[in-house]
RNA sequence: GGCGCCAUCGUCUAACGGUUAGGACACUUGGUUCUCAUCCAAGAAAUAGGAGUUCGAUUCUCCUUGGCGCUACCA
């Protein structure tokens, strides 16, 4: 059997997809499962649509997720390189093995010149558009003589190489996810092969390179079904064997719509911001796979990886919902290590400040990006608030004002230098309230926003504990002067 | 228009041809609670429609409908 080989090959046309992370994804998890290679080939074959820093965005990006490739093009101490036998992995630079594919097609008929100007080709779309006939090449260019054509390439006549697509019959292909699909030739029109540019267009370009790769299995979305055909015609015309092939289903907008750019974030790297790269790769692995089992919190790529199959793989489109995300998000929130996490959210605390605060602020943060307004009131020394928010319910400025000063006294006597723990302040604090025939909310509230300055926050005694009985007596004392 | 793909709660999805059609998210209600969040309990919520095969269809076949993708010298 030959070793499975499998390649994610992206355009940086822009900046990487979340879509194309999800291919990546699966291209990585399919690979590591079997024992294969992950490959990753730049696909540069657009010089127009190609953008100055899309390379290094997918390579980047790609490795903030740590599914980065074993071979391909890669990035270390900030410089791009390629690593692997089969290089260059960038199509640009192999465009001598495109014309040579190409010149062999020729060769053999399979593939021919064609002198048409693309304003004709317009004006041909126009023209069966208007007759309602099925848009495609007419194959004007498809009956000149191989000599004719030679001689007005000689001349320098602009052109370009189109596949000869056979008339009759029909080409089918067991999909692994799929299944069997059945394509006829008649419905396929001759595709370009090489540009004017003499650049090759993905069709061809794939097609090399994926055999002169050695690629065993090519796991792309679904949009590239209808060209499949002619993928494999090419092989079949080339006499190579083709790869295995599974199209992926869409990730859709809430309109259900192919998910674009203009639906927001779409950008992989946009999500480190706010979600830990594992929970963004836990919930994309679900949108279109499931393990058929219960589980749905994946805390690494190793059990993702243990329990992915193609075969487990859906047919049908998957909407992109955040809500999904932000669940998970904080699930991997939970179980993150607090200096990790800081340092995912580029939080501007110390380790031990991290340590302190993050848990408990975890249990309220949805995204990465809510941590750092969390933990403010606990790093910063000092706070402003609106002192009509000290007030609880149904209480006076006067009450409030008693109140405070009365259990800061009795907080203040409580221990000598620092206080315990939180349980233990609580536990006491709680039956000093009750003893005084006072009530939990009266007390507590005040106590609570005088701490931290807002009304929703954690916990007031885990908030005291944290801030320590200098700085929480000296936020009590403060309280008193703005009321 | 042509070609292709797809179709279970709002969303992601389970269900050897036999289940009260399950889970998770979101939602609603209640409990815990100084607030919010957490947590706990409960609830509402789906097999697109029609034929056929079968003792029996969410599941297999066909048709209809709907949705999506492709239809470039873009990938």
């Amino acid at each position: 059997m030959n070793p499975v080989r499998v390649r994610f090959a992206p355009s940086p046309t822009g900046r990487l997809h979340i879509g194309s992370l999800r291919t990546a994804l699966y291209d990585y998890l399919f690979a590591k499962k079997l024992g294969g290679t992950f490959v990753l080939r730049i696909e540069d074959t657009d010089q127009k649509r190609s953008v100055a820093g899309g390379v290094e965005d997918i390579v980047d990006t790609l490795q903030a997720y740590g599914i980065s490739p074993d071979e391909g093009v890669l990035r270390e101490n900030g410089q791009i390189f390629e690593r692997g036998v089969f290089g260059p992995y960038v199509q640009s630079k192999r465009l001598p093995m495109y014309r040579d594919a190409a010149a062999k097609l020729i060769e053999q008929e399979s593939a021919y010149f064609c002198f048409c100007t693309p304003e004709r080709l317009v004006t041909l779309r126009a023209s069966q558009e208007q007759q309602h006939l099925p848009p495609g090449y007419d194959g004007t260019c498809r009956t000149i003589t191989p000599t004719a054509a030679a001689t007005r390439v000689a001349a320098g006549e602009s052109h370009v190489i189109r596949f000869r697509t056979p008339r009759e019959g029909s080409t089918q292909v067991d999909d692994l996810v799929r299944g069997l699909v059945v394509f006829r030739h008649a419905t396929i029109e001759d595709a370009v092969l090489i540009k004017t540019d003499g650049f090759p267009t993905y069709h061809l370009a794939n097609v090399v390179d994926d055999h002169a790769m050695e690629i065993s299995h090519v796991l792309r979305a679904e949009e590239w079904l209808p060209s499949l055909p002619l993928h494999l015609l090419l092989y079949t015309a080339f006499a190579w064997e083709a790869p295995a092939f599974a199209h992926l289903p869409l990730i859709l907008n809430t309109a259900r719509k192919k998910l674009s750019k203009r639906d927001g974030t779409t950008a992989a790297a946009d999500f480190l911001a706010d979600y830990l790269p594992m929970a963004t790769l836990n919930f994309i692995a679900l949108l279109g796979w499931n393990p058929k089992t219960e589980q749905e919190y994946y805390p690494s790529l190793t059990e993702l990886q243990r329990d992915f199959d193609l075969s487990k793989v859906n047919k049908a489109g998957a909407i992109f919902d955040t809500k999904k995300l932000i669940h998970l998000n904080r699930l991997h929130m939970r179980t993150t290590d607090p200096v990790v996490l800081a340092q995912a959210a580029k939080l501007s605390c110390s380790d031990a400040e991290a340590r302190k605060y993050l848990p408990l602020v975890i249990e309220r943060a949805e995204r990465l990006s809510d941590l750092q307004t969390a933990i403010t009131f606990l790093t910063e020394e000092n706070i402003t608030y609106d002192s009509a928010i000290l007030i609880p319910k149904n209480g006076t400025p006067e009450r409030t004002k008693e109140v405070i000063k009365t259990i800061t006294l009795w907080l203040h006597d409580r221990a000598e230098g620092d206080w315990g723990n939180a349980d233990e302040i609580r536990t006491a604090t709680l039956s000093w309230i009750s003893e005084r025939g006072w009530s939990n909310q009266e007390v507590l509230w005040p106590v609570r926003v005088a701490l931290s300055g807002s009304k929703t926050s954690p916990d007031v005694f885990d908030i005291a504990i944290a801030l320590g009985k200098k700085r929480a007596l000296q936020r009590l004392q403060q309280s008193l002067e703005t009321l």
